[in-house]
DNA sequence: GAACTATATTCCTGCATGGTTGATTAGTAG
DNA sequence: CTACTAATCAACCATGCAGGAATATAGTTC
């Protein structure tokens, strides 16, 4: 792993999941989602999104692997893969902290 | 924090920030700032982006606490202000591999 | 002052994508 | 079989934003 490694290809994929999780409503149902398994109507009730909408961002969010499905009968549940979302998520809270201070310093004359 | 916890405010401050991250030549710039600290032009020249396009992932990224600037003389010299964004990046990475692993056990047949 | 360089900003164009609506496909119940 | 519901798919519109060209600003040197 020199200076220069990591690839096109490789930096690609890794902004390709950022960019999933960019998206406020995409981070909201996978917060939501924390409650426990849900069908896509249960999400829809739970985010006031239309249920098109929700099912497209549902396929996004599992074709990268933030949630896994189970179909029963009609329904599909849908869950959370894993936790690293909200690891994710407690480094970007944490760097909103750090700005606010900073910022704050800079307001009261460093 | 209970089960609806986040504000819709914090989310879209958290979004933001994935977003930004979700641009591969964005996280070209960070991996290259890896290196040290660069002027812009040292910068375009690595990453063969233009300058005013690489100016303003620049702008971004300084808004969003992602690098840091020092102004000396005609040169701005850009930095990375902390290594959060290489912690998410690996938490990222390492999804890829399971990924791929999930992906060979269903090709394999489980 | 003028001439030059490094960086930032503004404006424009094209593409990607979020949201909605309306069909379409699974699955159930009668 | 038909009638119904859940979920997905397809086509559309509108917005956002990456990229580039031209312009503006800041700083240097003469």
């Amino acid at each position: 792993m020199a200076d220069t490694a990591m690839s096109p290809e490789l930096l690609s994929l890794i902004a390709e999941r950022f960019r999933a999780l960019g998206e406020p409503v995409r981070l909201e149902i996978l917060n939501v989602l924390r409650a426990g398994e849900m069908t896509v109507t249960e999400l829809a009730d739970e985010t006031e999104l239309g249920q098109a909408n929700l099912s497209k961002h549902l396929q996004l969010l599992h074709a990268l692997g933030f949630v896994t499905r189970r179909k029963e009968g009609l329904y599909v549940y849908y869950s959370l893969a894993d936790s690293d979302v909200f690891r994710l998520c407690d480094i970007m809270c944490g760097r909103l902290g750090a700005e606010t201070t900073r910022r704050r310093r800079v307001l009261t004359g460093r």
